[in-house]
DNA sequence: CTGAAAGCGCTAACAC
DNA sequence: GTGTTAGCGCTTTCAG
């Protein structure tokens, strides 16, 4: 682990100075330098094994190259991780590193602010602030010192771009799967909590019945906890009525979870009897669950990437870093088909 | 987005000069500081706003604070985000960043070199290098260059120290909770993946019967691919049989939740006609399956936060950079009860 | 075409 | 007690 080899020693070993090694090695516009000394330098570094001190190139330079990436929860669901892979690629196509710091739904605002000075002390080029679920949040002060994007949440007032799920038409999308399978009699199992998506994917329901000529605005809805017991009893519920549905969209894949079972409880086959259709696409749920669960995906990784390609456009002055209009980018939420959805017996 | 106030901004608002200011600011052990001339800096900073730039720190004191971790597939599962989690707050505790790579479990050691490169230009001060499953891997050259802990893998005659999970203790554990409860007709769903976890619950089931005076050797053993459908396949041959058994261990959760299907289509109850436990300890689906499944789970956290502790002392010099000893560090498998072990009916 | 030299913001001898 | 100053490794203007 001794000294590292660093530019002059190139520059010794090639025979030439550092400015020219530096010329070379980065490719400078301006620089005009023989094709031999070119080569000389090349290959002198590539004999060292020079590799570049990127602390001292951004210091120099003022630009770190590094895009910091607060992002809640990382370790509880997929989610995160799937934001994370697509902003690290986007990032690491266009040249920079990603520096993630875990905060927590829970977090203080304090703690917070705290991991964004954390990264604008590194001198992050820009930040992507990223929920682990589609909500309002409240922007840390810091985001403002840097070009930064709001990624699966919205801070109503601060001026970020940010990007979201279209919640709206993933749940139109889901229902038009059980209307053109030729069911009319479609309940939703709803979650309780006031967040965007219980109110996106509500209207979705509603409006996609409405579309069909369907009575969107009487259409049976359950609402419960949004996991595998309060599926259960949604569905229940639901299920027990005289005239029960063949048709149920769920809330999420948790939920549905639960509805298979009390499916199964009840004697219905799926999806002979019933047809379902999830939200959120958690593969260990939706493939893991037999049949396997017709449902929608969330663009975590498409969120990601879009929003660490944006922050690039905005570090490198090509999209200007305050935000342009008021909205929220919307991503498409995708249909992925499996096996819950078949054609109503009747 | 004006210029950064640095420490010469605040050495001209106390009226001191930088040193003073680096000294105070840095608490440095050898400096004498008047109190007042102290308090003075300390508030020149703060109303000046004042954050240190780690990367000109990082560059003169030849230390990054910053950890780099590769980690595999940190999308696919929460195996990852769980191992990111405990480095990161333990190195968090101890002053340091992560600076998290991702990797495919499919990558080229190319590119694994790659990684390992970028990160080494950073600076950083150690790399964690993690898998997504235990495996043994060709950990790539670069790591020879900084201190580095391999996280739930190893790498045969690297001299690398590195932590993975002890299979072997947690089948026993999963295996005893069967035993305890009184069964004596156990069987077991394994994986036919050569991985040293399958080889290691194995173990761990027949010296767990073994031990209880039972025929660990001869005891019923079905393998099938690691998921829910293999799982159903596998727990449908095994309870087929004429002396079916009573309690069921399975290599993980996905078949755990295979054998649940198969379990209902024969008409078994779980617990009553059968107990079943798993292995990783997946919420989404440990939690969501009902009954809720008793399994064991992986110390990914554990391995993590254990991991980046040693890379800090190492890289503080408290602990000798090069592996000590063979052999990898085995953090215990714990048991998580929920309600799928109950006694058996005879 | 190539090189000297001035810093980027900070730390830490060393001098006063 | 406090200040001067020489770099850390690199980029880039400006001379030659």
């Amino acid at each position: 682990m001794g000294r590292n080899i660093g530019i002059k020693d190139v520059a010794l070993a090639a025979g030439v100075s550092v400015t020219t090694v530096s010329h070379v090695l980065n490719d400078a516009a301006y620089a005009r330098v023989s094709p031999e000394t070119r080569s000389k330098v090349r290959t002198a570094a590539e004999e060292l094994g020079y590799g570049p001190n990127r602390l001292a190139q951004a210091l120099r330079s003022r630009r770190s190259g590094i895009l910091g990436l607060v992002s809640e929860d990382i370790a509880t669901t997929p989610h995160a991780g799937r934001i994370i892979l697509g902003a690290d690629e986007a990032a690491r196509a266009r040249g920079y590193t990603l520096m993630v710091i875990n905060t927590f739904g829970t977090a203080s605002s304090t703690s917070r602010e705290a991991d964004v000075r954390a990264l604008l002390e590194r001198q992050v080029d820009g930040i992507l602030y990223a929920t682990m679920y589609h909500r309002t949040v409240h922007a840390p002060a810091g985001l403002a010192k840097v070009p930064a994007i709001l990624v699966d949440a919205v801070s109503p007032g601060h001026g970020l771009a940010s990007v979201v799920p279209d919640q709206y038409g993933g749940a139109r999308a889901a229902v038009d799967i059980l209307l053109s399978a030729g069911h009319t009699r479609i309940a939703y199992l709803n979650n309780t909590e006031d967040v965007p998506s219980t109110h996106g994917r509500l209207r979705g329901f509603r409006d996609a019945l409405t579309n069909a000529g369907l009575d969107g605005g009487a259409a049976p809805v359950e609402a419960a906890a949004p996991d595998a017991r309060g599926g259960y009893e949604a569905a229940c519920r639901i299920l027990a009525g005289s005239n029960p549905p063949s048709g149920l969209f769920c809330y999420n894949d948790r939920m549905a979870m639960g509805a298979y079972r009390a499916a199964a409880e009840l004697g219905l086959s799926i999806p002979a009897d019933l047809s379902v259709v999830g939200f959120d696409d958690q593969e260990l749920i939706a493939a893991g669950l037999y049949p396997g669960l017709t449902t929608v995906a969330l663009p975590h990784y498409g969120m990601g990437a879009w929003a660490a390609e944006r922050l690039v456009d905005m570090v490198e002055g090509k999209l200007p870093a305050e935000h342009t209009g008021p909205e929220a980018m919307l991503l498409p939420c995708p249909v992925v088909s499996r096996a819950s959805v078949a054609g109503p017996r009747d």
